[in-house]
DNA sequence: CGCGTTTGACCGGCGC
DNA sequence: GCGCCGGTCAAACGCG
């Protein structure tokens, strides 16, 4: 209202002035009728209320009654009385004259301001723009002299570092880089060629974050935090076909070496499909929060058991994909490998095991690039990270994020740079102490890229499961308090609570803070600890990725910490609640405890009472998973010749 | 009947 | 060039 006041008032002549109907009455009123009083108090009126504003019909009168012979004394007073009006009228005319001006000047002001903000900004664009394009130019050239120069050079600490550099980077021009890793890789060996595709994998991250942030994913979920998603690098995981019909529906991000991908894979104990109450519960592996289709198994070779692929179904256009399948040494060891990035929201429940996977394929990026054949690693970079206990074997180098790797690095003949998460119960990871640098599982032999573990198993078999590590005191208490833990029994149903699922344990709050550092980690460990985590963020992000998919994501978590049951339920579509099975049992059917023999699990847990002195419980968002719809084929039955 | 799984066929990459 | 192998497709099938 005001503003168009404002404006009108601007547009209007200044001599121009809206009258009021009684003034305009009484303005009317003069003419021809001789009421000079009347006009006098008119114009008096006018000029007092509107302050201002002229009334010409009022001015004209003025005259007329000079003309009209009246009596000299009151024409005399009606004249000055007039005069000064007209005196006041003017004043306060040029009084909003000037405002109007210098209203006027200042618009004019500030869209000339306005225009130089643009102009600046459009220069600071120009600038930022340039720059970029330098900084990546430089820094292909950089590699590229490189590269050519020190073909076998494994040693280059300063080219792992710049690489690192690389990885952190957020590009613009990603394709600039895959291409020059493409044209570049070969000749090169295995190192380089995991470290270019870290770099490309970083890329594809970031591609993959930014993509899914801007467009589909706003799941920038808590995960996202991490950058994103899930299954961090390599969003595009199929190659070939699969490439093509994505590239044809969704606008994917630009394909990038599809060869070259990073795959975080979850290792994890997971005996047997396990019952509750008559029904099938649903490994723990079985659910990360996604929603997966399977769409493919085979028989891999060197594996008895066969592999799964599933694809998410969470969204139509997700490029994300992971495999299950049993570990062939330990039947009981079931290895999810996941690929590629989510393009759309999570479920908090999901969230967790994105955000772990997340890191720690960032970690592998990073860790990949830092310096590799320094003391305590291996040329792969590998990294190991034992999250029981906190236990995070950190490398005095501190620029590298190397850490003490228990076992290895599973992953084979992958033509993916992998990382593997090691869930399981490793006797030699005991070690609840830091400082423990062991030569990596690195097999040049068998793996193509840079593999790297972490480590999140338990010293001990019997309580293997990295959630009840994850109630741990923060401060560097260690975690081994099986025997201080609440345990959860749920699998197993008829089994006799005595015999408590060891994969199902998890702390009782009291009990831990009652019981802070029994195995409290030394000084220096913990100093060391300190130091890798605040100078590595990449440590930082797979730390917390792993506390939290640990911990939950909160929503799921009461006040103690313990999760909520009904999150719980919500990890367990109606779909996967069926009836029991006859191709489960307590152990693998036909001893063949492969991929998929589990599926059409049920979960009996949403109707599982919690024991009292047991909290029922499976954690948010277990960083295991198998499809949650995982089908259920016996593996005997489905086992093909490939 | 719809949806998810199963499974034989197919494709492409890689090594010999 | 051939065969092996991993990965995917898609028709058939089964279940609710």
């Amino acid at each position: 209202m005001i503003k168009m006041d404002v404006e009108d008032a601007m547009r209007r002549p200044h001599h121009e002035v809206v009258l009021t109907e009684d003034e305009r009455v009484d303005s009317s009123g003069d003419e021809g009728s001789c009421r000079e009083e009347a006009a006098a108090a008119a114009a008096a009126k006018v000029g007092s209320q509107r302050g201002c504003q002229e009334n010409d019909d009022r001015r004209s009168s003025s005259p007329q009654h000079r003309d009209s012979g009246k009596q000299v004394v009151v024409a005399t007073k009606k004249e000055r009385t007039t005069m000064e009006a007209d005196a006041k009228e003017s004043s306060c005319q040029k009084e909003q004259d000037d405002q109007l001006e210098s209203a006027r000047a200042e618009m004019g002001e500030v869209r000339k301001e306005n225009q130089r903000l643009k102009i600046y900004l459009d220069r600071m664009l120009k600038d930022y723009r340039t720059l970029q394009v330098q900084f990546y130019d430089a820094i292909q050239q950089e590699e590229t002299k490189k590269s050519t120069d020190t073909v076998d050079d494994h040693q280059g600490t300063e080219e792992h570092e710049l690489v690192s550099l690389t990885l952190g980077r957020i590009s613009s021009e990603p394709k600039r880089d895959g291409k020059n890793n493409k044209t570049s890789s070969q000749g090169r060996n295995h190192d380089e060629q995991a470290k270019e595709s870290l770099s490309l994998g970083s890329l594809c991250t970031f591609e993959a974050s930014k993509s899914g942030t801007n467009e589909t994913l706003p799941n920038p979920s808590p995960e996202n935090s991490f950058g994103e998603p899930k299954e961090e690098a390599g969003e595009t995981w199929p190659p070939g076909k699969v490439l093509k019909t994505m590239r044809g529906g969704d606008d994917e991000v630009p394909q990038q070496n599809p060869a070259k991908k990073a795959r975080v894979s979850v290792r994890a104990r997971c005996d047997t499909p396990t019952y509750c109450n008559d029904k099938l519960v649903m490994p723990v592996q079985m659910n990360d929060g996604c929603q997966w289709r399977k769409y493919g198994q085979k028989i891999a070779k060197g594996n008895p058991c066969p592999r799964a692929y599933y694809r998410c179904t969470v969204a139509p256009s997700c490029p994300v994909r992971k495999q299950v399948q049993r570990c062939a040494e330990d039947m009981s060891i079931l290895t999810t490998t996941y690929e590629g990035t989510h393009n759309h929201p999570l479920p908090i429940s999901a969230t967790a095991m994105a955000s772990t996977t997340s890191a720690a394929a960032s970690m592998l990026l990073s860790g990949s690039s830092s310096s590799p054949g320094t003391a305590g690693f291996n040329s792969s970079g590998n990294i190991a990270v034992d999250l029981h206990g906190l236990n995070y074997y950190l490398s005095d180098n501190s620029k590298s994020k190397q850490f003490y790797l228990h076992n290895s690095s599973l992953s084979s003949s992958s033509t993916y740079p992998t990382i593997t998460l090691d869930l399981t119960s490793n006797p030699s990871s005991t070690s609840s102490h830091f400082n423990r640098f062991t030569t990596s599982s690195y097999r040049p032999t068998i793996q193509k890229f840079a593999s790297t573990s972490l480590n999140f198993g338990s010293s001990d078999s019997s309580n293997a499961m990295p959630w009840g590590n994850g109630f741990l005191p923060t401060s560097g208490q260690s975690h081994n308090r099986i025997n201080h833990l609440g345990a959860l029994n749920i699998g197993r149903p008829a089994m006799d609570q005595s015999n408590i699922y060891d994969q199902f344990y998890m702390p009782k709050i009291n009990d831990l803070a009652a019981a802070p550092s029994q195995q409290s980690l030394p000084a220096d460990a913990i100093a060391a600890a300190t130091k890798a985590i605040t100078a590595d963020p990449s440590f930082q992000s797979v730390l917390a990725a792993a506390l939290t998919s640990i911990i939950g994501t909160g929503t799921g978590s009461s006040a103690t910490g313990v999760p909520n049951l009904g999150v719980v339920n919500n990890l367990f579509p109606k779909s996967e609640r069926g009836p029991v099975s006859d191709s489960f049992s307590s152990s693998p059917p036909h001893g063949n405890p492969c991929a998929s023999y589990f599926n059409k699990t049920t979960s009996a847990i949403n109707s599982q009472p919690a024991p009292s002195s047991m909290a029922m419980f499976v954690p948010p968002s277990l960083p295991f998973s198998t499809p949650t719809n995982a089908s259920a084929s016996p593996v005997d039955k489905n086992d093909r010749a490939n």
